[in-house]
DNA sequence: GTCTATAAGCAGATAGAC
DNA sequence: GTCTATCTGCTTATAGAC
C-alpha cells in the first residue's frame, strides 16, 4: 500500500458525493416502499446505476438501509436535543413543536423510513431506538415534573402528551400527502404548516394551563 | 347448471370462512411489510396452505389487498359515521376521541394496513378514500363550523384540529409497539388506551372553550 | 376446490476480468 | 471502481389433471 493509493478508510471526495446521492434516493424509495418493498435495482436504476455498484458501497442491502437510517437518526437527534436547553415550559413547547414541523417538511421520506421501520416492528433499528430516542422521551417527561413540581404548569399525563406531540406532528410528514388530497391541494404548502404550528402550539400549551 | 351446483354468487358458508380466515391473515401480514413486502406464499404458508389456493379465491394478489383494505374500510365507516349523529360539541368530541381510539386497539393491523396504503401514496385505494373519508372530515368540520356559528364553541381551525384527532388516535395502532417499548412494556394495556382517551378529550375539548 | 407442473421474470449476492 | 457473468432462490400467474 502506497502513500497515493486511495484506502477504504479515507475515501475520496467523489465517493463521498456519490455515496451521498444513492443514500437520498435510496431514502426516497424506502420511504415510500418500506426494506421488503424496494430492490436495489430500483434504487439503482434511478441513478443510472448498476445494482452491482451499490454493493460495492455498502457490503448488503440492509447495511445500506441502516446507513439511511443512521443519517436521518443523526439529524433527528441533533435537532431535537438542540431544544432540550429551554428553561421555559412555554418557550419549551413552542420550539418543540416548530423543531418538530420543521423536520417533518424538510426531512419527510427520512421520517417516513423511521415510521415504516417501527410499524413493522422495528426489527432492523430497535437497538438504537431504544439508547437514544427512550432517553429522550424520560428527560422531556422528567423536566415537565419538574415545572408540575414548581407550579409552572398543570400536572397530566406528560408521557402521553409527548406521544400527542410526536404523532400529531409527524403526521404532517407521513400523511402529508394524504391531508393535501382532503384539502384539494397537491402539496401542503408553508402556509398549511405554519396553520399546524400555531394550532398545535396553542392546543398544547392550554392543557398546561390550572 | 343445475339448481344444486355451487356457483359463483353464492359460495357456501364454508368457503366464506376459509376466506375470512385469509383475510385475517393478510391483514397481519400487510400491516407490517405493506403490499410489496409480502408474498402470496407467505401468506398461504402461516394457514397451511398453497399460493395457488389463494389465487383461487381472488383472482390477483392486488385483488387480495383490495379485499383487505375494502373489509376495514367497511368497518371504519360503519363506526365513523355512527357518531356524527351527536348534536352537543362536547359527547362529540367525546365519543369521536373513544371510538378512534377503540378501533385503533381492536383493529391495529387492519389501521396499519391503511397507514401504509397512504405513505406509499395510496396507489390503490387513493379513488375510495377521496370518495368515501374526504366527505367524512367536511362534514365534520362544517359541523364544528356550526357549532362556532352559535358560540358553542371557540372557532380554531377545525381541519387541522381533525387532522390532529386522527393522527394522535391512530399512533396508538400504528406506533403502539413503540410507545409500549419506550414505556417499558410488552405491550400496551387497557389502562393506557384509558389514560389516552382522558388526556386527549380533555385537551381537544380546552381547546375548544373560549 | 385442490393438486402438480411450469412459465417467465426478478431478488440479493459473489467471482473475476479490466 | 466498474463491468459482465453467474449462482441460487423466490416472485406472480397460468394450464391442466383429478
Amino acid at each position: 500500500m502506497t502513500v497515493n493509493a486511495p484506502v477504504a478508510r479515507t475515501p475520496r471526495a467523489a465517493t463521498l458525493r456519490k455515496q451521498e446521492t444513492i443514500l437520498v434516493e435510496a431514502e426516497r424509495q424506502f420511504a415510500r416502499y418500506g426494506f421488503e418493498g424496494v430492490s436495489l435495482d430500483s434504487i439503482a436504476a434511478a441513478l443510472d446505476l448498476s445494482r452491482q455498484n451499490l454493493l460495492y458501497h455498502w457490503p448488503s442491502k440492509e447495511d445500506l438501509y441502516r446507513a439511511v437510517l443512521d443519517s436521518v437518526m443523526g439529524e433527528w437527534m441533533a435537532s431535537m436535543t438542540a431544544i432540550t436547553q429551554a428553561d421555559e415550559p412555554e418557550a419549551a413547547i413552542q420550539s418543540y413543536v416548530a423543531v418538530k414541523l420543521r423536520f417533518s417538511r424538510e426531512r419527510a421520506t427520512g421520517n417516513a423510513v423511521f415510521t415504516r421501520e417501527i410499524m413493522a416492528g422495528a426489527p432492523r433499528y430497535q437497538d438504537v431506538l431504544k439508547a437514544q430516542v427512550m432517553p429522550l422521551l424520560h428527560a422531556d417527561v422528567a423536566r415537565f415534573e419538574r415545572w408540575a413540581d414548581e407550579g409552572r404548569v398543570r400536572r397530566i399525563d406528560f408521557t402521553h402528551l409527548m406521544f400527542l406531540i410526536w404523532s400529531s406532528t409527524q403526521a404532517y410528514a407521513d400523511l402529508g400527502p394524504q391531508f393535501a388530497l382532503y384539502m384539494g391541494k397537491p402539496a401542503l404548502d408553508e402556509a398549511d404548516f405554519e396553520r399546524a404550528r400555531l394550532l398545535l402550539t396553542e392546543l398544547i400549551w392550554r392543557s398546561l394551563q390550572p
